[in-house]
DNA sequence: AATGTATGTTTAATCGATTAAACAAAAAAC
DNA sequence: GTTTTTTGTTTAATCGATTAAACATACATT
């Protein structure tokens, strides 16, 4: 494409050196390399008149480093993730590293192909949100040596890097949390995954009821998939209501369960609080605008974000390190939408 | 990293030959090359056995192609943004080319740093969502042949291929929808910058109201600042409705400018559209869960996102084709937001 | 038998950088 | 006046692929 790029042989001919001499000055080792003072001055000028810029392919082949972090998500189109994708991006810049990101929909097909893909463009090392029955994936990259942080989810089972939200903790708060506002019949509405994170999730809040003495009802839970949740929030949510014991609040276990189910509430005319009290996990601008804003369980996204990066970083310097596992705690935003039921009526 | 990756060099070795001849086979050159059948066969069988996976970094390095493309946006973590990001991922991947973003915040120097740090990587073009004041870079890369797709935003006075909105129409068409809903004294919250597709919105909101015979009040149109948003807002919202002749309605000429707006319009305890009708640029689940579904512009964004995508494929190929500068229209979506006056009382 | 034409395979240059090792010339040491 | 050391610079291999050109054979033609 473009005209012709500038080389280290162009300034080399320019000053009558070799490569040599002009890569040593331009990488700052005249020094080490004890290159004469008035030739390096000269190189660096030519290199300044050209507009010299190094061609990282070249770099990179030779070093076997690209500066290159990949990042797989669920879907950058989700504000979640383009959140963390977005604190990736400025954490890795700082440190001279670049992103691609890819969106893997969950699915451990796609997540396979990124990382052949990634790997093949020889990035340094992966940050991965895990998809569900990516186990393997995981294995691959620990037996080949790559270095990668798992992000968001990790497998209890499997030693690697991690930095996630302590989610049993999170979903037992907001249970609590609605149970102390008076609330008994408590819902909630999850993934159908068996990725820990959402079990946790559901233990979690199982754990709250029960520590409440408050026996749980196999109608308040409901686990969708990835692929239908449209159609299976509605039912789900129809179901809850209509059970021997209707819900009287419901916790959505994501952000984007929490949307489609919020329309779904809104298109029946419920009243949130009054009707149905809600929690949810992650955050987002619409919590706040919803004429009742949500109470929702706050991620320390910028943490979790860079930590991961962090890991990531420390991890291509000392790849032998131990490795670091990091469980942190959400906070609980109490907001009108699980407003104590007292202060209703 | 990984442990020894698997070389051409490699299989020549295991199968005997030179490596050239398993750069024939596994790029489907044989015919042409003329290799031996059996001997393919073998090379094959070897390349699948130790699963080679070639290195990118040494195609690309000698091809002069990467198969990537840079994508310049203001801010991933903005659900436009992102929602666009993942339009050109998918429809990247499908022609074989990875993405990488970068988020300029609306900086011309950001950018800048954006287009260099790619340029280096070898990407081999662009799209980008320009800041203002970027002109001079888009003259850069005109001069360096680099290929570029301007996305959403374009230079009028340059002659560059384009994929954007008809903002001008877009902003002429939600003032009309307003004054046709009895509306008459309407304002508009845009963003203090001289790009083209913002000075459009605002000729157009103008136009909208000439063409009525509406008189318009330079108090009903405020400009604010990319980082100064959340206080420029309320203090125009409040100038607004303090003014001589207080809006009924108001258009957001973004996504983002709608969200902070409608946050102080809440906080204001202000009712849409009783208080105040509105109508915003951009799209979003928000404007769905709003207790008043937000009337909005829709944008085709996967239009938008694959037109670019395939813009800038086809000048990687056509390097001299003619420059395709498209316009493409939005779609009034009309809620409850800006119900027709007569209906409220 | 001499020449021409397929057929199959290897050689070596190339992309743009890095860097150990070799080399040359000047300065210091004996 | 040699030898050694220091200083400054070049050579050439390397990273992993691609590919034009050279090189062998085998086979066909006259």
């Amino acid at each position: 494409m473009n005209k012709k790029k500038v080389s280290l042989k162009d300034i080399a001919e320019k000053a009558q050196v070799s490569t040599a001499l002009v890569s040593y000055v331009l990488n700052g080792k005249e020094k080490e390399s004890r290159v004469g003072h008035e030739i390096a001055v000269k190189i660096k000028q030519i290199a300044k008149e050209l507009n010299y810029q190094p061609n990282y392919l070249a770099k990179s082949l030779r070093s076997g480093k690209t500066q290159t972090i990949g990042l797989i998500i669920a879907d950058i189109s989700n504000p979640f993730f383009a959140n963390i994708a977005r604190i990736v991006e400025d954490e890795a810049k700082k440190n001279g590293y670049t992103v691609i990101i890819g969106s893997s929909d969950e699915k451990a097909e796609k997540s396979w192909a990124l990382i052949t893909v990634f790997l093949n463009r020889q990035v340094d090392g992966f940050i991965i949100v895990s998809s569900e029955n990516s186990e393997e994936q995981i294995e691959y990259l620990i037996e080949k040596n790559v270095a990668f942080v798992l992000l968001d989810r990790h497998f209890p089972d499997i030693p690697t890097h991690f930095v996630s939200l302590n989610s049993y903790k999170a979903a037992f708060d907001a249970g609590v949390h609605l149970i102390q506002g008076g609330y008994k019949n408590i819902g909630l509405i999850a993934y159908k995954s068996q990725l820990f994170h959402m079990q946790e999730r559901i233990r979690g809040y199982r754990e709250s009821l029960a520590e409440s003495g408050i026996v749980f009802h196999p109608a308040w839970l409901k686990e969708v998939g990835f692929d239908t949740i449209d159609e299976e929030i509605k039912v789900g949510i129809d179901e809850m209501l209509a059970s021997e014991f209707p819900v009287d609040a419901l916790i959505f276990a994501t952000y984007r369960l929490a949307i489609t189910g919020l329309k779904y509430i809104n298109a029946l005319g419920l009243k949130v609080p009054d009707d149905l009290a809600i929690v949810s996990f992650g955050q987002a601008e619409v919590f706040d605008l919803y004429y009742c804003p949500i109470t929702y369980v706050q991620q320390p996204m910028e943490e979790l974000g860079k930590t991961a990066v962090e890991i990531l970083i420390h991890q291509l310097k000392e790849p032998h390190d131990e490795k670091r596992q990091t469980l942190m705690e959400a906070q609980l935003m109490a907001r009108d939408s699980s407003r104590p039921k007292a202060a209703i009526s």
